[in-house]
RNA sequence: GGCGGCAUAGCCAAGUGGUAAGGCACGGGUCUGCAAAACCUGCACCCCCAGUUCAAAUCUGGGUGCCGCCUCCA
């Protein structure tokens, strides 16, 4: 059994054989720090990271680098518009990206190369280009020459006599392309513009167009053809068309191997965007200031709703979505935070996980990782787990021996984790006069119950269940009680 | 106009030849003073048409609808 995964590059799914054996390099573009990121990052980020962590699962060494874009003209604008600084601007952003990925438990790239650290290298590639014929100088810009390069579209299957200059309504009139050979051709290097941020270059003043600085930082850090390269499916085109132009001309080889692309998250099946304001950044999601659901959502919620579609498929965001996600965790954190105290249980945690379950998780992750399949396996086992857990607990029964209840639990945990699902402890420190406080009411509605005093019975239920503990009369007599 | 993708229950979503995973929601039941919790249980002929096959949601052809990209994009 092996990998499989779906490759943009030959849109198939392929075995996944990585160049050098139990390694794996992976880039995954990264974003522009300009402004706050929305879910649409959020599930970028949240494939990438399971992409991650179920390969080393699967027992790969992985080694993965996601690049900050640090110069932009929607960087500088901003800075512009605040009167601030390009720097004061990345700054922020790159500490807002970070406070909120990390929130997602997303786990940290191993590198976060910046565009503005990759200057010299970026040179040396244009430089390159040039001395190879596929890019031309003109009055300090530097441009791709596109058609020189006859693999060009291989990624995106497009044919350059078929495409439509300017189709996506964008091409911003104040910009003449009139220096362009070809209105196909893109920019390698800007000349720069007054007052803006400038690097000095064989070309003049300027600075590194959009696409360049993702073959320059692969190569840098990464060498000149890596396994896995991802991102967004906007970007395939032209971004990572270009990437492939500029680093493959030069090298002869391939710049990735695998090429992987995650579907867009839409609104009413509209793709969230900046351009269309659309767009709900994950920090309003989690602070509670999401207007259509204003009460702070769990990062993991949003894991698992971004994990139960698939990765190439469109997700559509919705309240409904949310709250159903919502619900969905709940089961999944019940049987994750199962308070074993209450069980005493005999055998000590298992290092043997249960084969069955690992085998039909490993099996849909396998197929181009599907985690909605693999999510199903992880319900499965969570219900299963619950079930048992409260026959135990409340019937004094058992169906499992706790040696299998014990592997399935550290299954469910261990599987979770390749997703990136964990329940963090509640911190549920009851004062101890609290917990005083309550028996002694409980014991006041027993004796009620026992008087059929029910309307003094019910009070004291819905006393405590204002704040925030629920009743629960056992066959037996006896009354449990729990936080919610 | 070109390229690519998608269409499965009320909603989300797997399934790529043998007769429909999982989640959410909903209904019924047991239990209960009531309630909650818990437990049991019910819930789809897979966009349309034609074809291939003993057998198709699954393959082929043709429709229809929706989405992404065609130099801002995760």
């Amino acid at each position: 059994m092996s990998l499989t995964v779906y490759n943009t590059l030959t849109r198939h799914k392929e075995p996944f054989t990585p160049i050098s054996p139990g390694n794996v390099t992976m880039y995954c573009c990264g974003v522009t720090v300009h402004d706050d990121c929305h879910l649409g990052h959020a599930r970028s980020c949240i494939g990438w990271d399971v992409v991650r962590r179920y390969l080393q699962w699967r027992g790969y060494q992985v080694r993965y680098v996601q690049n900050f874009t640090d110069i932009d003209d929607k960087i500088l604008n901003r800075a512009k518009a605040e009167g601030s600084s390009m720097q004061a601007i990345v700054d922020r952003y790159i500490a807002a990206y970070f406070n909120d990925i990390r929130q997602l438990n997303i786990l940290d790239a191993d590198e976060y190369p910046r565009v503005t650290e990759h200057i010299p290298a970026i040179h040396q590639l244009i430089q390159a280009l040039e001395e190879k014929g596929y890019a031309y100088a003109i009055n300090g810009d530097v441009y791709y020459s596109v058609r020189q390069f006859a693999d060009y579209g291989k990624l995106s299957g497009r044919q350059l006599e078929q495409m439509q200059a300017g189709a996506g309504g964008r091409v911003d009139p104040a910009e003449p392309e009139r220096k362009k050979q070809d209105p196909v051709d893109f920019v390698l290097w800007k000349s720069a513009k007054l007052g803006e941020p400038a690097w000095e270059s064989p070309w003049g003043q300027g600075r590194p167009g959009w696409h360049i600085e993702c073959s320059a930082m692969i190569r840098a850090r990464l060498g000149e053809t890596i396994d896995i390269h991802g991102g967004g499916g906007d970007l395939v085109f032209p971004h990572h068309e270009n990437e492939i132009a500029q680093s493959e001309v030069l090298t002869g080889k391939p710049l990735a191997n695998y090429w992987l692309h995650n579907g867009m998250v839409t609104v009413n099946g509209e793709k969230m965007s900046k351009s269309l304001g659309n767009f709900t950044t994950i920090r309003a999601l989690l602070d509670g200031n999401w207007s259509e659901y204003p009460q702070p959502i769990d990062p993991m919620v949003i894991r698992l709703f971004v994990l139960q579609a698939h990765y190439r498929k469109p997700l559509d965001f919705a309240k409904a979505a949310i709250a159903a996600a919502e619900n969905g965790w709940q089961t999944l954190k019940d049987s994750l935070a199962l308070d074993l105290q209450q069980l005493n249980l005999s055998s000590p945690i298992p290092s043997e996980l249960d084969a069955e379950s690992v085998n039909r998780f490993q099996t849909a992750m396998d197929d181009d990782f599907n985690t909605a399949a693999g999510l199903a396996v992880l319900f499965e086992l969570a219900k299963a787990l619950k079930r048992e857990f409260n026959l135990r607990c409340y019937q004094a029964e058992k169906e499992c021996s706790d040696l299998q209840f014990q592997t399935s639990l550290q299954t469910l945990t261990r599987l979770a984790q390749v997703f990136g699902l964990e329940a963090s402890r509640e911190t549920v420190s009851a004062p101890e006069f609290d917990a005083i406080w309550i028996e002694s009411l409980l014991q006041q509605r027993q004796q009620a119950r026992q008087e059929k005093c029910y309307a003094e019975s019910d009070r004291i239920r819905n006393e405590l269940q204002a704040v925030g503990i629920t009743l629960i009369d056992q066959p037996n007599g006896q009354t449990r009680w729990h936080r919610h």
